[in-house]
DNA sequence: CATGAATGAGGATTCATTCAT
DNA sequence: AATGAATGAATCCTCATTCAT
């Protein structure tokens, strides 16, 4: 019997920038340092999350910090390093919890439905867990070729991928029917990501989340079901 | 037997501008002028979606044409204007083509599945038509309070409303259960969205886009259907 | 007995610019061109008033008539020519009302107090009449070497020299201790124009103005007789 | 028997803005930021005196420094801040002048009288130090609405309030008639504003300034007595 | 004569980034 | 390591004036 993680996400999630990595006691100096820079990234996401990443100067981000504007340029190069070090808490998260998730091969449709509905309820959980991220995420441009865009692609990218593997082996087991799985899983992450939208940043449907969440997972379901 | 155009598109998207509706010959002043205000209109889409709308400078437009700085102010007030501008002609375009998408009260499931089809055929042919201002649509944030935000989201609303809509519709003939309609059109519209950017910005799906768009109007029948 | 007009304003006065003195019946065409002169006068007169002479550009002055931009450099070369006609009127004004406020070497020290009585009203009202533009004059900055605050002083110039020739002849009559009349009649002139600027700007002592002005004269006249 | 300063001035002025009260010593940085700040000063006042505040250009004051266009909004947000704080300066000398011309009830006219040309001195020995601005001050407009004018009316409010406190006095002691004391001051302070400008902007008067100022008081106390 | 489209110089302001202290 | 003053490119916008029609 397999018994995994669902999928090795740090394939997708590639080189997250890793800072104080080691265990090793941090002198004084360095946690000056880390302090630091976590009034840095604190201040960020504020702000992000305000002002929207593109209209955040780098000067409001600081503004909020008691520190001084050439110190951000001793931890980080310019704007988009730290949205990109943002991100990775984010990406450590997504992979903890999807990797606690663990998955049998699924002996019924039934058992898959439920792991279907499993897994949209975990990424709920991160997602409330990093609301402010995620907003900024949601609400964001994509497709242009800036640094910042496609860093939210990846992030899409990393969803789309989970649902897409999780929709191979629903197929291969004669689940669902033998559609094409990268279409299936854009179209659920697009609906996801609208649903996201408008439930964090338009504070719509806060009733029943989670059976607004099984009503999205059940559509899709036996949409796609054999 | 009702027969009306789907849905009276006027009422979501107010008076797009309309500019010389006169039929009275143009002076040769008259006609370079509209020839400028064209130019401006081209160079501003190019420029739009080379850029994004953010990044997009008024001077970056002026670059295009062969015009002095001043002489954009002579025509909009500002970038969000020449945008609003822009979409005007996609949404004049969606409202004909909706408009003539004559929908009769429909007698079966099957019908309500088929004038379904045709609702994403018809999308689809007018975004073909407006690729350009589509893609900068599809790959624009959403959420922030400027006026090219509101813009943007006023689009996908008119959408979403247009689903909504007719999921009414077919939820009230019996043809689908009754879920929420709104959660409903928005996770189908953002499937599309998703969708389309994958189509135009990342010229994926070029293959056999009928194929996929039955697809996903297949999908998303099946999942709602009694 | 000598009987002539208070002074010979127009030595002071100078080439006020002169359209149209002829009296020759005007064309349709010179009729339409005196319209046209008309408009931009009267719309300049307001929009000086309303933003100030400085702030007022001439497309402001044009937007209150129905003229194009380019016809008002048919008229005028710049703002300050029109400034120089709407003055031109104030002077003739001027000019004529203190041209008819006769004198006679005045035969007591209460005769000249009277005159004095005399031209303070004979001023107010000519101001009555121009409001608009001595508004427009107490308002502004004086000192500077553009055109228009050589236009504003002049004007206080002319009232000055007004003032201190009466003044001398108030000395040479002994009625006036001999003063400096220079200094004398700036300092009227000065305590005029604040007292002009807060009835007219300010709105302020509107109550018995006769009085008032009556006032000041009664406390200049005891402040500087024999 | 009452003792005490003419007025207090701080009750009109407000809180002048006061940089550097603190007797630490400067760093290096300090002092360089200072002298830049001075650097500034300077130039603003040359070219206020030289072009009007109107007609002043923030990068026509950079000029006269060698410092960069963005250097300007470390130390101001605009022009009329720059303004505002020059003007301060005057005020504290204002303030500290006329509260060191220490009042007594008067015991006679003559008294009034004295302590009247004692105010005139005064006050012409601080515009004196502060030539430049007082320049700017009496050849400036007043009555529009924009933050300049509001500044150069306020200082013209406080001359006349202090002069029309002592015209009370006087009234109440019954050395002047009982005229309108607003009337009074307004016309004292036109009269000298007048002089004022004829000196320091015209250059004239410039022989025997302090006869000159007691022939005005001598004139007005003669006016107004009682 | 009249028009009004076009110009482009000029002014205000912002902000990422550098660098001397 | 930290500071924060200084920079200057970049952007938006206005307006007097010209000139082809």
């Amino acid at each position: 019997m397999e018994r995994s993680g669902l999928i090795n996400l740090n394939d997708l999630i590639g080189s997250a920038t890793d800072i104080n990595k080691s265990n090793e006691p941090m002198t004084r100096r360095e946690k000056s340092k880390a302090e630091k820079l976590q009034q840095i990234r604190s201040a960020a996401l504020l702000v992000f999350l305000e002002k929207g990443y593109h209209k955040a100067a780098i000067s409001d981000i600081l503004r909020y910090t008691n520190l001084a504007r050439g110190t951000f340029y001793l931890y980080y190069q310019d704007k988009s390093q730290i949205f990109d070090d943002l991100l990775a808490d984010l990406y450590k998260d997504i992979t903890l919890s999807l990797g606690q998730l663990e998955i049998e091969n699924q002996k019924s449709k039934k058992a898959f439905y439920e792991q279907l509905k499993n897994l949209a309820r975990t990424l709920l959980d991160v997602f409330r867990r990093h609301e402010k991220l995620v907003i900024i995420l949601v609400s964001s441009s994509i497709g242009r070729d800036s640094v910042f865009d496609r860093r939210v692609e990846g992030f899409y990218e990393i969803l789309t991928e989970v649902i897409r593997v999780l929709a191979s082996r629903g197929i291969e087991s004669g689940y669902l029917k033998p559609h094409n799985t990268l279409l299936l899983s854009r179209l659920l992450i697009g609906g996801l990501k609208e649903f996201i939208f408008q439930w964090l940043v338009k504070k719509r449907y806060t009733d029943d989340l989670e059976a607004e969440i099984e009503s999205i997972v059940f559509i899709f379901m036996k949409g796609v079901e054999q």
